[in-house]
DNA sequence: ACCTGAACACCGTTCAAGT
DNA sequence: ACCTGAACACCGTTCAAGT
Protein backbone atom coordinates (compact mmCIF):
# COMPACT_ATOMS: atom_id res chain seq x y z
CA UNK A 1 0.00 0.00 0.00
CA UNK A 2 0.85 3.58 -0.35
CA UNK A 3 3.03 4.19 2.63
CA UNK A 4 2.44 7.44 4.70
CA UNK A 5 -0.57 8.68 4.50
CA UNK A 6 -0.15 10.12 8.38
CA UNK A 7 -3.65 11.14 8.99
CA UNK A 8 -6.67 11.27 7.20
CA UNK A 9 -7.17 8.65 4.34
CA UNK A 10 -11.08 9.09 3.39
CA UNK A 11 -11.11 5.70 0.78
CA UNK A 12 -8.87 2.87 0.20
CA UNK A 13 -11.09 0.50 -1.68
CA UNK A 14 -10.79 0.38 -5.05
CA UNK A 15 -14.15 1.80 -6.97
CA UNK A 16 -15.49 4.82 -8.54
CA UNK A 17 -14.42 7.69 -6.58
CA UNK A 18 -16.48 9.25 -4.19
CA UNK A 19 -15.20 12.72 -3.54
CA UNK A 20 -11.60 12.62 -4.74
CA UNK A 21 -10.23 15.28 -7.49
CA UNK A 22 -7.61 12.99 -8.84
CA UNK A 23 -8.19 15.08 -12.20
CA UNK A 24 -5.57 15.29 -14.96
CA UNK A 25 -4.51 19.07 -14.32
CA UNK A 26 -4.52 18.12 -9.98
CA UNK A 27 -1.83 16.07 -11.63
CA UNK A 28 0.00 18.07 -13.33
CA UNK A 29 -0.39 20.22 -10.53
CA UNK A 30 1.19 18.45 -8.21
CA UNK A 31 4.31 17.01 -10.47
CA UNK A 32 5.17 20.52 -11.11
CA UNK A 33 5.37 21.06 -7.61
CA UNK A 34 7.80 18.03 -6.94
CA UNK A 35 9.35 19.04 -9.82
CA UNK A 36 9.81 22.81 -7.90
CA UNK A 37 11.12 20.73 -5.03
CA UNK A 38 13.50 18.13 -6.50
CA UNK A 39 14.27 19.06 -9.83
CA UNK A 40 13.91 16.80 -13.02
CA UNK A 41 16.09 14.73 -11.92
CA UNK A 42 14.71 12.92 -9.06
CA UNK A 43 11.13 13.85 -10.25
CA UNK A 44 9.63 10.21 -10.14
CA UNK A 45 5.57 9.24 -11.01
CA UNK A 46 5.32 7.71 -7.44
CA UNK A 47 6.25 10.72 -5.52
CA UNK A 48 3.60 12.35 -7.50
CA UNK A 49 1.33 9.25 -6.49
CA UNK A 50 2.37 9.14 -2.59
CA UNK A 51 1.25 13.10 -2.89
CA UNK A 52 -2.00 11.76 -3.89
CA UNK A 53 -2.42 9.41 -1.79
CA UNK A 54 -2.80 6.70 -4.46
CA UNK A 55 -1.56 3.55 -6.30
CA UNK A 56 1.38 4.35 -8.85
CA UNK A 57 -1.11 3.03 -11.52
CA UNK A 58 -3.52 5.72 -11.26
CA UNK A 59 -1.42 7.89 -12.87
CA UNK A 60 -2.11 6.06 -15.98
CA UNK A 61 -5.68 6.15 -15.69
CA UNK A 62 -4.95 10.52 -16.11
CA UNK A 63 -1.97 9.97 -17.57
CA UNK A 64 -0.32 8.18 -21.29
CA UNK A 65 2.87 8.33 -20.19
CA UNK A 66 5.81 10.07 -17.73
CA UNK A 67 6.46 11.75 -20.63
CA UNK A 68 2.92 12.92 -21.74
CA UNK A 69 2.87 14.17 -18.21
CA UNK A 70 5.79 16.14 -18.35
CA UNK A 71 4.79 17.52 -21.77
CA UNK A 72 1.61 18.85 -20.33
CA UNK A 73 3.86 20.35 -17.55
CA UNK A 74 6.10 22.10 -19.61
CA UNK A 75 2.82 23.51 -21.46
CA UNK A 76 1.64 24.73 -17.86
CA UNK A 77 4.40 26.85 -17.40
CA UNK A 78 4.38 28.48 -20.99
CA UNK A 79 1.17 29.60 -20.46
CA UNK A 80 0.78 32.62 -20.91
CA UNK A 81 4.00 33.91 -22.20
CA UNK A 82 3.17 34.90 -25.99
CA UNK A 83 2.42 38.84 -25.49
CA UNK A 84 -1.03 39.69 -27.88
CA UNK A 85 -0.21 41.88 -31.12
CA UNK A 86 -1.16 44.91 -29.36
CA UNK A 87 0.80 48.20 -30.12
CA UNK A 88 4.33 48.63 -30.77
CA UNK A 89 6.73 47.34 -33.59
CA UNK A 90 7.93 43.67 -34.08
CA UNK A 91 10.72 45.01 -31.85
CA UNK A 92 8.80 45.75 -28.44
CA UNK A 93 6.84 42.62 -29.25
CA UNK A 94 9.82 40.29 -29.65
CA UNK A 95 11.71 41.98 -26.58
CA UNK A 96 8.13 41.34 -24.51
CA UNK A 97 8.35 37.63 -25.54
CA UNK A 98 11.78 37.52 -24.46
CA UNK A 99 10.92 38.77 -20.86
CA UNK A 100 8.42 37.12 -20.42
CA UNK A 101 9.88 33.84 -20.92
CA UNK A 102 12.05 34.50 -18.67
CA UNK A 103 9.55 35.73 -16.38
CA UNK A 104 7.32 32.45 -16.39
CA UNK A 105 10.46 30.06 -16.46
CA UNK A 106 12.17 31.59 -13.42
CA UNK A 107 9.01 30.89 -11.34
CA UNK A 108 10.17 27.26 -12.41
CA UNK A 109 13.67 26.71 -12.71
CA UNK A 110 13.73 23.23 -13.01
CA UNK A 111 11.44 23.26 -16.15
CA UNK A 112 14.25 24.80 -18.35
CA UNK A 113 15.36 21.99 -19.69
CA UNK A 114 12.32 19.83 -20.16
CA UNK A 115 10.86 23.23 -22.66
CA UNK A 116 13.92 23.37 -24.20
CA UNK A 117 13.58 19.31 -24.62
CA UNK A 118 10.49 19.11 -25.57
CA UNK A 119 8.38 22.44 -26.91
CA UNK A 120 11.17 22.16 -29.54
CA UNK A 121 9.65 19.14 -30.28
CA UNK A 122 6.19 19.40 -28.97
CA UNK A 123 3.44 21.73 -30.40
CA UNK A 124 0.85 21.69 -26.99
CA UNK A 125 -0.76 24.96 -27.20
CA UNK A 126 1.74 26.93 -28.52
CA UNK A 127 0.14 28.09 -32.22
CA UNK A 128 0.49 31.14 -31.31
CA UNK A 129 3.43 31.59 -30.31
CA UNK A 130 4.34 30.28 -33.62
CA UNK A 131 1.78 32.30 -35.59
CA UNK A 132 3.27 35.11 -33.25
CA UNK A 133 7.27 35.03 -34.41
CA UNK A 134 5.81 34.29 -38.36
CA UNK A 135 4.13 37.82 -38.15
CA UNK A 136 6.65 39.64 -36.24
CA UNK A 137 9.34 38.44 -38.72
CA UNK A 138 7.01 39.78 -41.72
CA UNK A 139 6.77 42.92 -40.08
CA UNK A 140 10.77 43.40 -39.78
CA UNK A 141 10.79 42.38 -43.39
CA UNK A 142 11.50 38.87 -43.54
CA UNK A 143 10.83 37.15 -47.17
CA UNK A 144 10.61 33.60 -48.27
CA UNK A 145 14.31 33.14 -48.65
CA UNK A 146 14.87 33.93 -45.41
CA UNK A 147 12.16 33.58 -42.90
CA UNK A 148 12.56 29.73 -42.15
CA UNK A 149 16.06 30.54 -40.71
CA UNK A 150 15.35 33.92 -38.79
CA UNK A 151 12.06 31.81 -36.90
CA UNK A 152 14.49 29.10 -36.07
CA UNK A 153 16.95 31.67 -34.71
CA UNK A 154 14.17 33.26 -32.67
CA UNK A 155 13.04 30.15 -31.24
CA UNK A 156 16.52 29.51 -30.19
CA UNK A 157 17.51 32.95 -28.87
CA UNK A 158 14.25 32.74 -26.94
CA UNK A 159 15.37 29.31 -25.05
CA UNK A 160 18.78 28.77 -25.46
CA UNK A 161 19.74 30.74 -23.44
CA UNK A 162 18.03 30.31 -20.12
CA UNK A 163 18.49 26.43 -20.61
CA UNK A 164 22.31 27.21 -20.11
CA UNK A 165 21.61 29.94 -17.17
CA UNK A 166 19.28 27.15 -15.33
CA UNK A 167 21.21 24.80 -16.06
CA UNK A 168 21.06 21.97 -13.00
CA UNK A 169 24.63 21.44 -11.43
CA UNK A 170 25.48 18.36 -9.81
CA UNK A 171 23.12 17.36 -7.52
CA UNK A 172 25.43 15.12 -5.43
CA UNK A 173 27.18 16.71 -2.42
CA UNK A 174 26.74 20.24 -3.64
CA UNK A 175 28.56 22.34 -1.84
CA UNK A 176 31.66 20.29 -1.73
CA UNK A 177 31.72 20.61 -5.61
CA UNK A 178 31.38 24.39 -5.56
CA UNK A 179 33.98 24.01 -3.18
CA UNK A 180 35.92 21.66 -5.53
CA UNK A 181 35.27 23.98 -8.53
CA UNK A 182 36.46 27.03 -7.07
CA UNK A 183 39.46 26.32 -5.52
CA UNK A 184 40.57 25.02 -9.05
CA UNK A 185 39.20 27.85 -10.58
CA UNK A 186 41.07 30.11 -8.19
CA UNK A 187 44.36 27.88 -8.58
CA UNK A 188 44.99 28.30 -12.63
CA UNK A 189 48.35 29.34 -13.43
CA UNK A 190 48.82 33.29 -13.90
CA UNK A 191 51.94 32.02 -16.48
CA UNK A 192 49.94 29.97 -18.53
CA UNK A 193 46.66 31.69 -18.87
CA UNK A 194 47.21 35.47 -17.78
CA UNK A 195 43.64 36.80 -19.41
CA UNK A 196 41.88 34.38 -17.57
CA UNK A 197 43.17 34.91 -14.35
CA UNK A 198 43.12 38.95 -14.59
CA UNK A 199 39.31 38.60 -15.26
CA UNK A 200 38.43 36.03 -12.79
CA UNK A 201 36.79 38.39 -10.11
CA UNK A 202 34.49 39.68 -12.75
CA UNK A 203 33.55 36.15 -14.11
CA UNK A 204 33.95 33.92 -11.33
CA UNK A 205 30.88 32.83 -10.27
CA UNK A 206 28.73 35.05 -12.95
CA UNK A 207 29.59 33.29 -16.08
CA UNK A 208 29.17 29.80 -17.87
CA UNK A 209 31.98 27.35 -16.53
CA UNK A 210 32.95 29.69 -14.18
CA UNK A 211 29.95 29.66 -11.95
CA UNK A 212 29.65 27.23 -8.86
CA UNK A 213 25.94 28.51 -8.34
CA UNK A 214 23.25 27.91 -10.86
CA UNK A 215 20.92 31.16 -12.30
CA UNK A 216 18.38 30.18 -9.72
CA UNK A 217 20.23 31.44 -7.19
CA UNK A 218 22.88 33.57 -9.13
CA UNK A 219 20.45 35.13 -11.91
CA UNK A 220 22.45 36.88 -15.33
CA UNK A 221 19.95 39.37 -15.54
CA UNK A 222 22.64 41.50 -17.41
CA UNK A 223 23.89 39.22 -19.61
CA UNK A 224 20.34 37.85 -20.46
CA UNK A 225 19.19 41.39 -21.87
CA UNK A 226 22.71 41.43 -23.85
CA UNK A 227 21.39 38.62 -25.32
CA UNK A 228 18.36 40.32 -26.39
CA UNK A 229 19.75 43.23 -27.34
CA UNK A 230 22.44 41.08 -29.14
CA UNK A 231 19.47 38.66 -30.93
CA UNK A 232 17.99 41.97 -32.19
CA UNK A 233 20.63 43.85 -33.68
CA UNK A 234 22.15 41.41 -35.52
CA UNK A 235 18.35 40.11 -36.95
CA UNK A 236 17.76 43.31 -38.18
CA UNK A 237 21.15 43.53 -39.89
CA UNK A 238 20.06 39.35 -41.34
CA UNK A 239 16.89 40.44 -42.56
CA UNK A 240 18.42 43.64 -44.15
CA UNK A 241 21.26 41.79 -46.15
CA UNK A 242 21.42 41.76 -49.68
CA UNK A 243 19.88 38.42 -51.50
CA UNK A 244 22.53 35.43 -51.98
CA UNK A 245 22.48 32.53 -49.81
CA UNK A 246 19.33 31.47 -48.85
CA UNK A 247 19.61 27.39 -48.71
CA UNK B 1 25.92 -12.92 -12.88
CA UNK B 2 26.44 -10.75 -15.86
CA UNK B 3 24.21 -12.26 -18.71
CA UNK B 4 25.25 -12.89 -22.07
CA UNK B 5 28.97 -13.32 -22.61
CA UNK B 6 27.76 -15.29 -25.65
CA UNK B 7 31.38 -17.00 -26.32
CA UNK B 8 34.67 -15.69 -24.46
CA UNK B 9 35.07 -15.19 -20.67
CA UNK B 10 37.96 -14.99 -19.88
CA UNK B 11 38.40 -14.70 -16.33
CA UNK B 12 34.85 -15.43 -14.07
CA UNK B 13 36.10 -15.18 -10.67
CA UNK B 14 37.39 -12.24 -8.09
CA UNK B 15 41.20 -10.94 -8.37
CA UNK B 16 43.15 -8.35 -10.01
CA UNK B 17 42.77 -8.50 -13.73
CA UNK B 18 45.36 -11.01 -15.37
CA UNK B 19 45.09 -8.85 -18.52
CA UNK B 20 42.09 -7.14 -18.76
CA UNK B 21 41.76 -3.91 -20.01
CA UNK B 22 39.00 -2.09 -17.78
CA UNK B 23 40.50 1.07 -17.74
CA UNK B 24 39.08 4.74 -16.91
CA UNK B 25 39.08 5.55 -20.76
CA UNK B 26 37.65 2.34 -21.91
CA UNK B 27 34.49 2.38 -19.49
CA UNK B 28 33.73 6.28 -20.80
CA UNK B 29 34.53 4.91 -24.05
CA UNK B 30 31.76 2.52 -24.40
CA UNK B 31 29.38 4.86 -22.16
CA UNK B 32 29.91 6.97 -25.13
CA UNK B 33 28.94 4.14 -28.08
CA UNK B 34 25.63 3.08 -25.58
CA UNK B 35 24.51 6.86 -25.58
CA UNK B 36 25.06 6.98 -29.82
CA UNK B 37 22.70 4.06 -29.75
CA UNK B 38 20.18 4.65 -27.21
CA UNK B 39 20.39 8.05 -26.84
CA UNK B 40 20.60 9.44 -22.73
CA UNK B 41 17.14 8.10 -22.05
CA UNK B 42 17.96 5.06 -22.04
CA UNK B 43 21.81 4.83 -21.04
CA UNK B 44 22.68 2.85 -18.13
CA UNK B 45 25.42 1.80 -16.02
CA UNK B 46 24.25 -1.82 -15.99
CA UNK B 47 24.53 -1.59 -19.74
CA UNK B 48 27.90 -0.50 -19.95
CA UNK B 49 28.49 -3.27 -17.07
CA UNK B 50 27.04 -6.20 -19.83
CA UNK B 51 29.18 -4.49 -22.79
CA UNK B 52 32.31 -4.73 -20.68
CA UNK B 53 31.56 -8.31 -19.09
CA UNK B 54 31.80 -7.26 -15.82
CA UNK B 55 29.52 -6.74 -13.12
CA UNK B 56 28.06 -3.31 -12.26
CA UNK B 57 29.70 -2.35 -9.49
CA UNK B 58 33.15 -2.75 -11.14
CA UNK B 59 32.12 0.70 -12.86
CA UNK B 60 32.63 2.12 -9.25
CA UNK B 61 36.20 0.99 -8.94
CA UNK B 62 36.83 3.29 -12.15
CA UNK B 63 34.19 5.64 -11.91
CA UNK B 64 32.81 8.19 -9.01
CA UNK B 65 28.72 8.13 -10.19
CA UNK B 66 27.21 8.21 -13.48
CA UNK B 67 26.82 11.59 -13.29
CA UNK B 68 30.32 12.04 -13.01
CA UNK B 69 31.09 9.27 -16.23
CA UNK B 70 28.65 11.43 -18.26
CA UNK B 71 30.64 14.96 -17.26
CA UNK B 72 33.95 12.63 -18.82
CA UNK B 73 31.51 11.52 -21.83
CA UNK B 74 31.18 15.17 -22.54
CA UNK B 75 34.73 16.37 -22.32
CA UNK B 76 35.71 13.58 -24.91
CA UNK B 77 32.82 14.86 -27.12
CA UNK B 78 34.04 18.39 -26.15
CA UNK B 79 37.95 17.56 -27.14
CA UNK B 80 39.41 19.35 -30.00
CA UNK B 81 37.01 21.79 -30.34
CA UNK B 82 38.76 24.82 -29.55
CA UNK B 83 40.98 26.08 -32.44
CA UNK B 84 44.21 27.54 -31.89
CA UNK B 85 44.94 31.41 -31.82
CA UNK B 86 46.04 30.93 -35.49
CA UNK B 87 45.68 33.61 -38.19
CA UNK B 88 42.33 35.65 -38.42
CA UNK B 89 40.66 37.93 -36.52
CA UNK B 90 38.43 37.72 -33.62
CA UNK B 91 35.51 36.99 -36.28
CA UNK B 92 37.63 34.12 -38.03
CA UNK B 93 38.09 32.72 -34.35
CA UNK B 94 34.48 32.33 -33.28
CA UNK B 95 33.39 31.11 -36.46
CA UNK B 96 35.54 28.48 -36.51
CA UNK B 97 34.71 27.51 -32.81
CA UNK B 98 30.71 27.40 -33.94
CA UNK B 99 31.50 25.30 -36.37
CA UNK B 100 33.90 23.12 -35.50
CA UNK B 101 31.22 22.94 -31.77
CA UNK B 102 28.82 21.37 -34.33
CA UNK B 103 31.38 19.19 -36.31
CA UNK B 104 31.60 17.78 -33.28
CA UNK B 105 28.72 17.36 -31.40
CA UNK B 106 26.98 16.32 -34.56
CA UNK B 107 28.77 13.25 -34.53
CA UNK B 108 27.13 12.41 -31.29
CA UNK B 109 23.87 14.17 -31.72
CA UNK B 110 22.71 12.50 -28.17
CA UNK B 111 25.40 14.17 -26.35
CA UNK B 112 23.64 17.59 -27.00
CA UNK B 113 21.82 18.17 -23.82
CA UNK B 114 24.69 16.71 -21.66
CA UNK B 115 26.85 19.21 -22.53
CA UNK B 116 24.45 22.17 -22.60
CA UNK B 117 23.43 21.15 -18.97
CA UNK B 118 27.15 20.32 -18.16
CA UNK B 119 29.78 22.11 -19.63
CA UNK B 120 27.23 25.47 -18.17
CA UNK B 121 28.47 23.77 -14.95
CA UNK B 122 31.81 21.78 -15.21
CA UNK B 123 35.00 22.99 -15.75
CA UNK B 124 37.14 19.59 -17.05
CA UNK B 125 39.19 20.53 -20.09
CA UNK B 126 37.65 23.90 -20.99
CA UNK B 127 39.69 26.35 -20.11
CA UNK B 128 41.17 26.62 -23.38
CA UNK B 129 37.67 27.69 -24.01
CA UNK B 130 37.50 30.33 -21.76
CA UNK B 131 40.68 31.99 -22.20
CA UNK B 132 40.25 31.74 -26.26
CA UNK B 133 36.80 33.34 -25.94
CA UNK B 134 37.98 36.06 -23.36
CA UNK B 135 40.74 36.74 -26.08
CA UNK B 136 38.66 36.94 -28.82
CA UNK B 137 36.63 39.43 -27.03
CA UNK B 138 39.00 41.50 -26.02
CA UNK B 139 40.46 42.07 -29.49
CA UNK B 140 36.70 42.82 -30.53
CA UNK B 141 37.03 45.77 -28.19
CA UNK B 142 35.27 45.04 -24.88
CA UNK B 143 35.89 46.09 -21.74
CA UNK B 144 35.43 45.85 -17.91
CA UNK B 145 31.75 47.35 -18.41
CA UNK B 146 30.55 44.24 -20.97
CA UNK B 147 33.02 41.86 -21.52
CA UNK B 148 31.19 39.40 -18.59
CA UNK B 149 27.92 39.97 -20.80
CA UNK B 150 29.31 39.44 -23.83
CA UNK B 151 31.44 35.69 -23.08
CA UNK B 152 27.86 34.63 -21.47
CA UNK B 153 25.99 35.21 -24.87
CA UNK B 154 29.15 33.60 -26.72
CA UNK B 155 28.72 30.86 -24.63
CA UNK B 156 25.28 30.36 -24.37
CA UNK B 157 24.93 31.10 -29.01
CA UNK B 158 27.23 28.16 -29.42
CA UNK B 159 25.49 25.63 -27.34
CA UNK B 160 22.17 27.01 -27.28
CA UNK B 161 21.07 26.52 -30.76
CA UNK B 162 22.20 23.14 -31.02
CA UNK B 163 20.68 21.83 -27.63
CA UNK B 164 17.39 22.82 -29.64
CA UNK B 165 18.48 21.36 -32.55
CA UNK B 166 19.04 18.13 -31.30
CA UNK B 167 16.30 18.00 -28.65
CA UNK B 168 15.22 14.45 -28.79
CA UNK B 169 11.80 13.39 -29.86
CA UNK B 170 9.34 11.52 -28.32
CA UNK B 171 10.76 8.23 -27.68
CA UNK B 172 7.68 5.74 -27.35
CA UNK B 173 6.43 5.24 -30.63
CA UNK B 174 8.31 7.68 -32.93
CA UNK B 175 6.37 7.25 -36.33
CA UNK B 176 2.81 7.08 -34.62
CA UNK B 177 3.74 10.29 -33.04
CA UNK B 178 5.47 12.09 -36.15
CA UNK B 179 1.97 11.12 -37.82
CA UNK B 180 -0.42 12.77 -35.34
CA UNK B 181 1.91 16.02 -35.23
CA UNK B 182 2.00 16.06 -38.64
CA UNK B 183 -1.62 15.53 -39.25
CA UNK B 184 -2.41 18.40 -36.08
CA UNK B 185 -0.15 20.89 -38.42
CA UNK B 186 -1.78 20.56 -41.07
CA UNK B 187 -5.12 20.78 -39.79
CA UNK B 188 -4.67 24.03 -38.55
CA UNK B 189 -7.81 26.53 -39.44
CA UNK B 190 -6.36 28.83 -41.86
CA UNK B 191 -9.06 31.09 -40.79
CA UNK B 192 -7.71 31.56 -37.77
CA UNK B 193 -4.28 31.47 -38.44
CA UNK B 194 -3.70 32.84 -42.19
CA UNK B 195 0.20 33.59 -42.07
CA UNK B 196 0.92 30.23 -40.52
CA UNK B 197 -1.11 27.80 -42.86
CA UNK B 198 0.63 30.31 -45.35
CA UNK B 199 4.36 29.33 -44.83
CA UNK B 200 3.76 26.04 -43.76
CA UNK B 201 5.20 24.21 -46.80
CA UNK B 202 8.42 26.24 -45.92
CA UNK B 203 8.51 25.49 -42.44
CA UNK B 204 6.99 21.89 -41.64
CA UNK B 205 9.60 19.61 -40.75
CA UNK B 206 12.10 21.99 -40.97
CA UNK B 207 11.64 24.32 -38.07
CA UNK B 208 10.80 24.23 -34.07
CA UNK B 209 8.09 23.31 -32.74
CA UNK B 210 6.95 22.42 -36.63
CA UNK B 211 9.31 19.22 -36.99
CA UNK B 212 8.55 15.77 -36.34
CA UNK B 213 12.20 14.68 -36.47
CA UNK B 214 14.95 15.87 -35.23
CA UNK B 215 18.31 17.47 -36.52
CA UNK B 216 20.19 14.38 -36.40
CA UNK B 217 18.10 12.96 -39.36
CA UNK B 218 17.05 16.95 -40.89
CA UNK B 219 19.82 18.87 -40.33
CA UNK B 220 18.87 22.86 -39.85
CA UNK B 221 22.31 23.99 -41.57
CA UNK B 222 21.53 27.35 -43.35
CA UNK B 223 19.72 28.46 -39.38
CA UNK B 224 23.03 27.40 -37.55
CA UNK B 225 24.82 29.50 -40.46
CA UNK B 226 22.33 32.46 -39.83
CA UNK B 227 22.66 31.99 -36.32
CA UNK B 228 26.08 32.53 -36.11
CA UNK B 229 25.96 35.37 -38.64
CA UNK B 230 22.90 36.93 -36.69
CA UNK B 231 24.81 36.40 -33.38
CA UNK B 232 28.05 37.95 -35.32
CA UNK B 233 26.91 41.09 -36.31
CA UNK B 234 24.79 41.80 -32.98
CA UNK B 235 27.64 41.12 -31.20
CA UNK B 236 29.81 43.37 -32.85
CA UNK B 237 26.78 46.26 -32.27
CA UNK B 238 27.15 45.71 -28.79
CA UNK B 239 30.60 45.74 -27.94
CA UNK B 240 30.94 49.22 -30.21
CA UNK B 241 27.85 50.72 -28.33
CA UNK B 242 28.50 54.16 -26.03
CA UNK B 243 28.63 53.19 -22.51
CA UNK B 244 25.87 53.31 -20.19
CA UNK B 245 23.90 50.20 -18.96
CA UNK B 246 26.45 47.68 -18.07
CA UNK B 247 25.53 45.77 -14.59
C1' DA C 1 44.49 -3.04 -6.27
C1' DC C 2 40.62 -4.65 -8.59
C1' DC C 3 36.83 -7.50 -9.08
C1' DT C 4 32.67 -10.72 -7.62
C1' DG C 5 28.23 -11.42 -5.71
C1' DA C 6 24.51 -10.06 -3.29
C1' DA C 7 21.69 -6.83 -1.44
C1' DC C 8 19.06 -2.19 -0.78
C1' DA C 9 15.94 1.06 -2.09
C1' DC C 10 14.16 2.62 -5.58
C1' DC C 11 12.09 3.26 -10.67
C1' DG C 12 8.12 3.22 -15.01
C1' DT C 13 4.62 0.40 -16.67
C1' DT C 14 1.12 -3.36 -17.16
C1' DC C 15 -2.80 -5.86 -15.90
C1' DA C 16 -6.17 -8.41 -13.58
C1' DA C 17 -9.40 -7.53 -10.22
C1' DG C 18 -12.44 -4.92 -7.55
C1' DT C 19 -16.66 -1.52 -7.08
C1' DA D 1 -15.40 4.83 -15.12
C1' DC D 2 -11.88 4.84 -11.88
C1' DC D 3 -9.11 2.80 -8.60
C1' DT D 4 -6.53 -1.15 -5.87
C1' DG D 5 -2.99 -4.48 -5.47
C1' DA D 6 0.48 -7.06 -7.17
C1' DA D 7 3.76 -8.07 -10.31
C1' DC D 8 7.53 -7.39 -14.07
C1' DA D 9 11.72 -5.83 -15.57
C1' DC D 10 14.49 -2.77 -14.71
C1' DC D 11 17.56 1.09 -12.29
C1' DG D 12 22.04 3.48 -9.31
C1' DT D 13 24.72 2.52 -5.47
C1' DT D 14 26.88 0.17 -1.41
C1' DC D 15 29.52 -3.23 0.75
C1' DA D 16 31.45 -7.35 2.33
C1' DA D 17 34.10 -10.80 0.46
C1' DG D 18 37.27 -12.83 -2.54
C1' DT D 19 42.21 -13.02 -4.85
Amino acid sequence: MPPAAPAKAPRKTAGRPVNSTITHERIVSVALEQIDRVGIHAFSLRDVARSLDVYPSTIYWHAASKDALLADVSSLVMAGVVPPRGEGDWRDWMRKLFNRYRKSIRKHPNVAQLIGAQLASNASLSIALIEGVIDALLEAGATETNLREAYNCVISAMMGFMTMELAPLPTDDPEGWAAALEARVRSVDPLAHPTLVRHLPLLANKAFILRWQNGSEVPLNSSFDAHVEIFLAGLEAFLQRPVGSGA
